[in-house]
DNA sequence: AAACTTGTTTATCTATAGTGAACGGAGAGC
DNA sequence: GCTCTCCGTTCACTATAGATAAACAAGTTT
């Protein structure tokens, strides 16, 4: 009881991570790598797959595509994503880059909408997070936060470091957000992936414009977004998606 | 224990799907609605939160992401997927319409991949479901199928007659597998929705082509698939497609 | 300002989730 | 072809912990 409330939902949660990604595994494989005893396990796998979350075939087990289809449903019924999607998917067209709608989540950067350039060009997965620190959508969250939040997250989330480029200190952090908040717009120049560029801008909501919805984003390899590209013309086009988007969020 | 061995992930589950949608709810309202007390509603709420999968904002609830993350990352394990979205994204790209790679799963036709005609030309969701007998991937799921097999599904999953057009009895079923199995190719003209087209050819797999894997449909507008295109161009563009996914999961 | 909401917490109790051991079937190896 | 082994499933038991109802604490509405 210490941690989570209802303990049984805490194992099917841990088994259901057990075979994320697609992995097939037998019961005794789960008991003995989740220190949970074979009958118990197999109790669980027997009502997810009653639920239907779980498929078996001659004894192993896997995650079948409900909890996709579930999870696509939660997305669309999102308002945000509902009025930003015309527009996200606008400016894939208008930039001829992927294009993406970036919303916080527990501390982290959320994949709401990802628009690929084209076919066959599939950047960042959609539902994917990534830390606040370190993505131009993440920090342009991060700006919109007090001084306190902001030293929370450091606190909790740390700062991870995923390339060279990857902001380091609490201190840093601290300079760009206020110059991302003074701009109102922000840039990732290989934070993330060394050879990922993006620009994100944000949309702002309610009476002041002080709460914030999430972020629209411009993301690309860097041999193609650099220069006067990267630094004027798509921050104007991202900018002004991120506008359109706040206005028809208002009615 | 008569009907799920683990209860509380089966209350975990009903909490989850009352959200689904993106719907915002109470505790009380939940509580009311699934016939639980307040308190054990709290407690899954709390744990779910904990696990991430669902966000609190001022006493109301709703799903996060977290699925959509989760069901991708299933997804994109698939190794059918992995080998066909190449020939499904250049099917979408020969054909220009929207194509599917649909796989059988807890007696359903489950969209594992959509590709779009063209932006903002959202079909079918990802993930989504569709009962067998309604639809040309469906059909071809059954057909593959031994008589009691199908005989079985339209026990437990009856033959919901979603247009004018669905099959309606278990022997017009019978006919229609047949012939679709002698051709190795099946049509479903306006079953779903009384405006959509869509052709399917099966994706075979082991040493004598036994073993179903999967479908990959092209779909779209009955005005655009009609004549010559629907019956002949694209059934032959659809066959060549999935056989080249039947080679690609041979090596 | 009081009378409703609502979410949260508490204390009690019983159902049940978890355990270990036994069962049965499939495969491997001699 | 037989045994041995491994694995999934089932069984019976017990202590745990989920579910309950009632009290509590905030926040709205009237």
């Amino acid at each position: 009881m210490t941690e989570y409330p209802v303990g049984a939902t805490h194992t099917t949660a841990r088994i259901v991570n057990a075979l994320a990604g697609g992995r097939e595994a037998g019961v005794t494989e789960l008991a003995e790598e989740l220190s949970v005893s074979k009958a118990s396990v197999h109790n669980h796998l027997a009502t997810l797959e009653r639920l239907g979350i779980v498929l078996s075939s001659n004894g192993r087990y896997r995650l079948g595509l409900r909890l996709l289809d579930l999870g696509m449903g939660i997305r669309d019924g999102m308002t945000l994503y509902q009025t930003a999607s015309p527009e996200v998917n606008g400016l894939a067209e208008s930039t001829g880059e992927s294009t993406a709608l970036v919303v916080p989540e527990h501390g982290e950067a959320v994949h709401a909408a990802v628009e690929d350039a084209e076919r066959n060009d599939r950047r960042i997965r959609l539902g994917s997070r990534l830390p606040l620190h370190a993505t131009a959508a993440g920090k342009l969250i991060l700006a919109y936060r007090s001084r306190d939040e902001v030293e929370a997250y450091v606190e909790t989330h740390g700062l991870d470091r995923l390339t060279d480029r990857t902001v380091q200190s609490p201190s840093d952090l601290r300079d760009e957000l206020r110059s991302i908040s003074d701009r109102g717009l922000a840039f990732d120049r290989g934070e993330v992936w060394e050879d990922m560029r993006s620009v994100a801008a944000p949309i702002r909501q309610g009476e002041r414009g002080d709460a914030f919805a999430g972020a629209v984003a411009v993301l690309g390899p860097a041999e193609r977004l650099s220069g006067k590209r990267l630094e004027e013309d798509l921050p104007g086009l991202v900018l002004s998606a991120a506008k359109r988007i706040e206005l028809d969020l208002a009615d």
